[in-house]
RNA sequence: GCCCCUGUAGCUCAGUGGAUAGAGCAACGGUUUUCUAAACCGUUGGUCGCAGGUUCGAUCCCUGCCAGGGGUGCCA
């Protein structure tokens, strides 16, 4: 390969070498060995190239685009367009490319031959995972997501670490990696002392026998609050964050009471969580909580102490890491150990249990600076293979555009809420497109209940996952559960209404699927979709290489708005010839099949009737 | 104080060192004897916070400023 950069819309092309990404279907790496060729063909140096190959911005100049010409001309002191002119005439590669046109400043403008992509499409159509593939060689990815405080009920300020973590350990599953997921619950820090303290001194007995994790999450809000503000000078002093520390510290050490009383809280809590985790149909491979590594934490410390990493500070053990940044505490002045100290062995365990080549933690943007210690203190501690990274996200903001906040006991929108709205506005819009009036779709009666849950949770999880990860959004109920436009209720509703067609058609999809015809991309309509469905393994790369699936909702509107295009101008049963018809359908069940795989990635079902 | 992030259409947000900066929602107008109208088509809407700099080319990179937010030794 060249020394080119590979541009997937602006990732990052190095990785693409590096994750060993290389699939049979890959065409960025074709064409920058074709365009590396016709360089040297014409003399040029490609060192220190700042070329670029990628999709075109807009469909009428082509499918791929070489914007390499106009800084090698500069290097070079030749006009621009005669060096991308040059460029073209020595640019070879028959077989994949109809035409190479020099445009503008000096763009060169590449445009596929038609059999090629369709051949490309039968290639992807034969392919159980639609031409994607295994990644060469896998790498073992540990992924820590969602990992809520267990005392709380789960809030929409949960929910994006849940199924962003999800949709990336999808996506990485699928581009073939080994992927571990891991629920690090937050089991075992203050929050517990907090309701320790809680539960000794304000239970409600009534409220706990009757709903014993609401009670629970009462009496943490009660606690919070009787805190000293954050403004006043001296929280040490707090005599209820004292007790609540306390309380902790107690549990650490193994008190008798505290652990019989955690004993009892955890299967509660828990079973509270695994509700909304049934509901969102997210599995993890493990939930080690913070308690899971509460046998280690001693070792760590004195490991740490051993190094000279850590030293006392104010009856503390601390890491002073950078002149005039605070220590990362690894132990409490009460003998507490911290998260810093839990994470750490998080970490080592990790590395020896599985020695993956990543750790991913989805975590909450703001605790960057917690991260950038943890790993800082990890590789000198361990000087682990791994690499780890903060997959940050923004926050959630409120209504005022300020941060939901739980820490203060906030009233905020449960999952559980959000979800029931959503499926209930689901039943509603289906019920109301289910009238006998005649206009109306295919009734489905069987399961009503269950497709209204498809669509509301998908509406909900497409709502996030359509975000950028790294920027803050506005909490909006309608948007949330919104199912019109840019949502997963559009994609479902393009699937439901292919698969019609299939069944309008009396079609055997066991016997299509098998006895596969070449994919005629004659028309504008035919060739958009063909390309769109082509890019299918791009888009998954992509999503993969930054950890994004706001990537993957982006090429699903594409993909859908392709195809709803198609559907509108290119008639399926009613083609001119039983070839055309053959060749539409063919387009057709790959378009459903890439919708539905797409939608999987992100953790959303599809309905065959809607 | 120090560190980090954000600023793009009325609202919510995409996007990119390259061609005329895009969607959804909202508003307005149109499409149903034709494979599902949860759809489609069209119109309106922008000094990409401000000012410099680097570059053949900057909304994108750099610096400063303004505005908002977050973090910051005993919560996680």
């Amino acid at each position: 390969m060249g020394k080119f950069l590979i541009t997937l819309r602006g990732s990052l092309p190095s990785c693409l070498r590096e994750t060993g990404y290389s699939y049979p279907m890959q065409l960025l790496s074709k064409l920058a060995v074709g365009i590396t060729q016709a360089i040297n063909r014409c003399g040029f140096p490609n060192k220190d190239l700042e070329g670029q190959i990628r999709q075109v911005a807009d469909a009428k100049f082509g499918d791929y685009q070489f914007n390499g010409a106009m800084g090698l001309a500069k290097e070079l002191g030749l006009p621009p367009r005669e060096v991308a002119v040059r460029i073209a005439e020595h640019l070879s590669l028959p077989d994949i490319l109809a035409t190479v046109e020099v445009a503008g400043p000096g763009f060169l403008n590449l445009r596929l031959r038609n059999d090629w992509l369709s051949s490309q499409l039968q290639t992807m159509g034969a392919s159980d995972c639609l031409g994607v593939g295994r990644a060469n060689p896998p790498l073992t990815y540990v992924i820590d997501f969602s990992s809520p405080n267990v005392a709380k009920p789960m809030h929409v300020g949960h929910l994006r670490s849940t199924i962003i973590g999800d949709s990336i350990a999808r996506v990485l599953r699928f581009l073939g990696h080994k992927v571990i997921t891991d629920n690090h619950l937050g089991d075992w820090g203050t929050q517990f002392g907090i309701i320790l303290h809680g539960f000794k001194n304000q239970l409600n007995q009534e409220n706990f026998a009757k709903d014993p994790v609401g009670e629970l999450a009462r009496l943490y809000v009660e606690v919070r609050k009787q805190f000293k503000t954050e403004e006043s000078e001296d929280q040490t002093t707090d005599p209820v964050q004292e007790a609540c520390r306390n309380e902790t510290a107690k549990l650490h050490h193994g008190d008798e009471e505290n652990r019989r009383l955690w004993q009892q809280f955890m299967p509660l809590c828990l079973k509270e969580i695994q509700k909304v985790y049934d509901r969102l149909d997210i599995h993890f491979d493990h939930t080690h909580g913070e308690s899971h590594y509460q046998p280690f934490l001693h070792g760590v410390v004195e490991s740490l102490e051993k190094q000279g990493l850590a030293v006392e500070t104010d009856g503390a053990m601390g890491v002073f890491l950078k002149e005039g940044q605070p220590p990362a505490l690894v132990r409490k002045r009460d003998g507490a150990f911290t998260y810093m100290t839990t994470d750490l062995a998080t970490i080592q365990s990790r590395v020896q249990e599985n020695d993956p080549a990543h750790i991913l933690y989805v975590v909450d943007s703001r605790q960057a600076f917690h991260f950038q210690q943890l790993f800082e203190i990890a590789r000198t501690w361990l000087k682990p293979k791994a690499q780890l990274h903060h997959v940050s996200f923004g926050s959630v903001l409120g209504p005022d555009r300020r941060p939901i906040k739980t820490r203060s006991g906030d009233a905020v929108a449960s999952l559980d809420q959000l979800l029931d709205e959503a499926t209930r506005l689901a039943r509603e819009v289906n019920q109301s497109n289910s009238q006998p009036d005649g206009s109306s779709g295919e009734a489905p009666e069987e399961d009503a209940a269950g497709d209204a849950e498809v669509i509301g949770i998908g509406a909900v999880k497409y709502a996030d996952l359509s975000q950028n990860r790294t920027s803050d959004y506005v909490f909006n109920w309608e948007k949330m559960v919104a199912m019109d436009g840019n949502t997963a209720t559009y994609m479902q509703y393009a699937y439901a209404r292919n698969r019609s067609i299939f069944r309008k058609g009396g079609i055997d999809m066991e016997k299509f699927r098998i006895d596969l015809r070449s994919i005629s991309l004659e028309t504008a309509e035919e060739r958009q979709l063909g390309m769109q469905l082509f890019r299918f393994l791009e888009a998954v790369q992509h999503a993969g290489v930054d950890y994004r699936p706001n990537v993957l909702t982006s090429y699903l509107w594409d993909l859908a708005k392709a195809y709803s295009i198609f559907f509108q101008n290119c008639p399926v049963l009613k083609a001119e010839s039983e070839a055309l018809k053959m060749s539409r359908l063919g387009l057709c069940d790959l378009t459903a099949r890439v919708l539905k795989t797409t939608l999987d990635l992100l953790g959303i079902r599809v309905l065959e009737k809607m």
